[in-house]
RNA sequence: GUCGCAGUGGCUCAGCUGGAUAGAGCAACGGUCUUCUAAACCGUAGGUCAUGAGUUCGAAUCUCAUCUGCGGCACCA
């Protein structure tokens, strides 16, 4: 029984018998504050049937209740409290994770599951920008936390490589650029021409012409045309790798857009024999007007295809390659309108797996107010965001640790880390303007603070050496100081089970921060290493906290240094 | 115009399905390293939770309206 259930049973004897268990189990909350118990039980709504103040009912349920199995039971004003056998809690939960380690927290409510998760999907050609890092730190960790939940997630990387921007990538190309100088550096050179096409193009509307023979005859299997195409992506590919070699973020598959060229024509032919497919203003739609959608494009009145065609392609293919519980589209926010228009289409063609599509929409970055565009070149430079955390670390480590051993790894590890936790850490919905201190930041609710409080555990359980905590019969610890550690440590499954229901990596983040501060509280006021009774069951708090620390940082994607 | 999202101390944000005096972190000020890593800890100061109604024993949390900001709204993705 866990102390819950066995508050609910102490309840349900006292209290009148028209309240059912469920209804008790309901209405138990979590004190804010520490010193007014574990647990609460509010009376207000006995008021009514008992003819009572709530203060006094409070009180003469107290005097009723049997207290056996607590530390005690109070009442606090309209309020029943519960303290738990700290010895008793503390002893069961430390055991627990010592036996489980890295198993701890499994679930298994994904049953094995298929879960597609479409994410990152940077444009061939262009550099990543912190945008798309949004996009691939959260479903990184958003594949962990399922997959712990016991789904199986699928990393898809659907690459923005087709489309009317190559045509003036090669119009661009031709024109200012090299082989040589692409070679040096792809993404950045591609891009100089991207850039420059842009702005020529206001003068010279003809280039926009150009540009569109030149994507037109990709599509029509042109030899030159797509041997461009093929270098470029090639070359942008293995510049990303890089990139997401340093995020440690590995793809299942790397099916972009082009990918789906040649499924376009089957879907659009079964969304005509559904019936669904009407002409207006000379390109072909499926109306969404039932729905208060506009419609969806399906077909331009030039004949080609839409995001939304690709899209309906690609949701299809998923299904039928992977049969999936769920598919997952960690896709900024302002596309929300476009994955109902999805979702809709999918459902008319009767398709009501469309249900388990979701879009898992962020906030998008904007830098001094304004919104990011590649097309303007205001862009935050991903790789240069990295470099400069990871120099900043370092030279941290030269300031606070300079004897540490393999500087240059572990910096690498705190200010990358940093980079994600800060991403990681608010609400994905959360605008937010790009500000390099505050991402690089390292004290304060902050990545290297849950890496560093880790890494002090470590050091601690690296100092006692061979004493066998770990298999010992009592981790009774009633030290009040270590008792919200603890209750932390326990709360470690429900936390990730919220963080997957709500896929929102945020709350395993946020419980990151106050793992480590509680610790840290601990850790200053309580001298762990000493010889008394108390120390195995100290030691394995310390391991335990370490345990889940490392659970949560990788979660997150974040790695965790063993010293710093 | 319309739809969606948001509005909490100087700044950045928590606040779970409504509940006990609204919490953190930065920034400011003051303390704590001969003792387990001070990237830490402790303290002081700072808020009529955008505004106005409503529901409720009880609202930052739910409903409606208003204001402000951001985003989307047919041939980009």
């Amino acid at each position: 029984m866990n102390s819950k259930e066995l508050i609910v049973n102490t309840l349900s004897n006292v209290v009148p018998d028209d309240i059912a268990k469920e209804q008790i189990e309901k209405l138990i909350e979590k004190p804010k504050s520490s010193d007014l118990g574990d647990y609460a039980f509010p009376t207000f709504i006995l008021a009514k049937s008992l003819h009572k103040a709530p203060n006094m009912i409070a009180k003469d349920l107290v005097a009723e209740i049997n207290q056996d199995g607590f530390e005690k039971i109070v009442n606090t004003g309209a309020y029943v409290n519960f303290f738990l056998d700290k010895g008793e809690f503390s002893n069961d939960i430390l055991h627990t994770v010592l036996k489980e380690q890295a198993d701890y927290g499994d679930q298994n409510q994904g049953k094995g599951g298929n879960v597609p998760i479409d994410m990152s999907s940077p444009n061939i050609a262009k550099p990543m920008s912190m945008g798309h890092l949004r996009s691939t730190v959260i479903g990184n960790s958003i594949a962990k936390i399922i997959s712990k939940l016991g789904y199986s997630p699928i990393k898809i990387n659907h690459l923005g490589d087709w489309g009317t921007q190559f045509g003036k990538l090669i119009v661009g190309y031709k024109k200012w650029g090299s082989e040589a100088e692409v070679e040096e550096d792809p993404i950045n050179n591609l891009l100089k021409y991207y850039v420059r096409f842009h702005k020529e193009a206001e003068e010279k509307p003809e280039l926009d012409d150009e540009a569109r023979a030149w994507f037109k005859k990709m599509e029509d299997g042109d030899k030159d045309a797509l041997a461009l195409w093929t270098w470029f992506r090639k070359l942008s590919l293995s510049e990303f790798q890089k990139v997401y070699d340093r995020l440690g973020v590995e793809f299942d598959s790397y099916n972009g857009e082009a990918f789906y060229n040649d499924k376009m024509d089957d879907v659009i032919k079964t969304i005509q024999e559904k019936g669904l497919l009407e002409e207006s203003r000379g390109a072909e739609i499926v109306d969404l007007s039932a729905q208060d959608l506009s419609p969806a494009l399906i077909r331009k009145t030039d004949g080609a295809t839409l995001y939304i065609t690709r899209d309906l392609a690609a949701a299809i293919y998923r299904k039928n390659t992977y049969n999936f519980v769920k598919s997952l589209y960690v896709v900024g926010s302002e596309q929300s309108e476009h994955f109902k228009k999805l979702k809709a289409v999918l459902k008319m063609m009767g398709y009501d797996w469309s249900d388990d599509i979701h879009h898992i929409e962020f906030g998008l970055i904007t830098t001094n107010g304004k919104k990011l565009s590649t097309r303007k070149g205001r862009v935050i430079l991903l790789e240069n965001v990295l470099n400069d955390a990871v120099d900043l670390a370092k030279k941290q480590i030269e300031e606070k640790n300079p004897g540490l051993e393999n500087k240059d790894q572990v910096a690498e590890d705190v200010g990358v880390g940093a980079v994600i936790f800060h991403d990681l850490k608010n609400e994905r919905r959360d605008n937010f303007d790009f500000n390099l201190e505050e991402v690089v930041r390292f004290e304060g609710e902050t990545g290297p603070y849950v890496q560093y409080t880790n890494a002090r555990a470590l050091s601690i359980l690296r100092k006692v050496g061979d004493v066998d905590y770990a298999s010992a019969d009592s981790m009774s610890l009633s030290d009040p100081e270590a008792w919200d550690t603890i209750k932390l440590i326990q709360e470690f499954p429900e936390i990730v089970s919220r963080a997957g229901e709500k896929y929102e990596p945020s709350v395993i983040a946020k419980y990151s921060l106050k793992l480590a501060k509680s610790f840290n509280q601990y850790y200053a006021h309580s001298k762990i290493l000493t010889e008394d009774d108390g120390l195995n069951a100290r030691l394995a708090l310390v391991k335990s906290v370490s345990i889940v620390l490392q659970m949560s940082l990788n979660l997150l994607g974040v790695n965790a240094p063993e010293e710093m």
